[in-house]
DNA sequence: GCTATATACATAACCACGCAAGGTAAACGG
DNA sequence: CCGTTTACCTTGCGTGGTTATGTATATAGC
């Protein structure tokens, strides 16, 4: 297994988190979890990565945070995207291809 | 045209240098230049980020330079990749395509 | 001849961000 | 009862881009 630069992991926190959540509510633990089943297990964050993201996330108004408590006790802080991190979303999604698309033509666009 | 968020700067910088010495030697300058053209006008590198992102390739022998004189009397810096280089690049193409598929897989594989 | 632009390199102060490590707390399984 | 999992949070450190500034030479326009 690679561990993913963490220059990586910086590019890819905002847009990634932002993605998972257009699917839905989500929070911390699990979203640490997706992260991980939807790599196939090549992608592995800290949490000590995730929860200033979702702070600063917050703070820019990117998602909101709500408290929660399941039924079994435990509090979770569920997030939700708002419009203005749609917004953001899809700019990220832009400039993640337009870099993409480089490396691939540097790479050669089908081999390897 | 969209900035490129400087994380993503970060992540993709020495890849991309790299995969472009794979192509043969160059230089400062021109790589500006070529990372320009080959991203069709989208990204744009200052050369206050390039040239120390150089120094420390050449300083962890991912690159290897020599200075040149053109016939018309600028000095360059051109650099060749090492064997090490090559071996960083790839792993950095791994490492990139790992989290490129998931963000693929969320936002939907051949739309938008 | 002069001057603006392009070529070509370099460095410094500042800020943002992940990592490792440490902390709190409660539920659950054996 | 005790280790593991769930679930959150924060601090110190190092790394790396941005902006600004500096140096030097060649070329093009007037």
């Amino acid at each position: 297994m690679f561990r993913t630069p963490k220059e990586l992991v910086a590019a890819s926190s905002r847009p990634m988190i932002l993605s998972i959540l257009a699917g839905g509510e989500s929070y911390g633990y699990e979203i640490l979890k997706q992260v991980r089943v939807l790599s196939g297990g090549r992608i592995e964050w800290s949490d000590g990565m995730l929860y200033p993201v979702l702070h600063r996330l917050e703070r820019d108004g990117l998602i909101k945070g709500r408290w929660a408590l399941t039924e079994a006790g435990r509090r979770r802080k569920y997030y939700r995207l708002t419009r203005k991190g749609k917004g953001q979303m899809a700019r990220d999604r832009e400039s993640w291809r337009a870099v993409h698309g480089t490396l691939e033509l540097l790479w050669g666009k089908g081999n390897v």
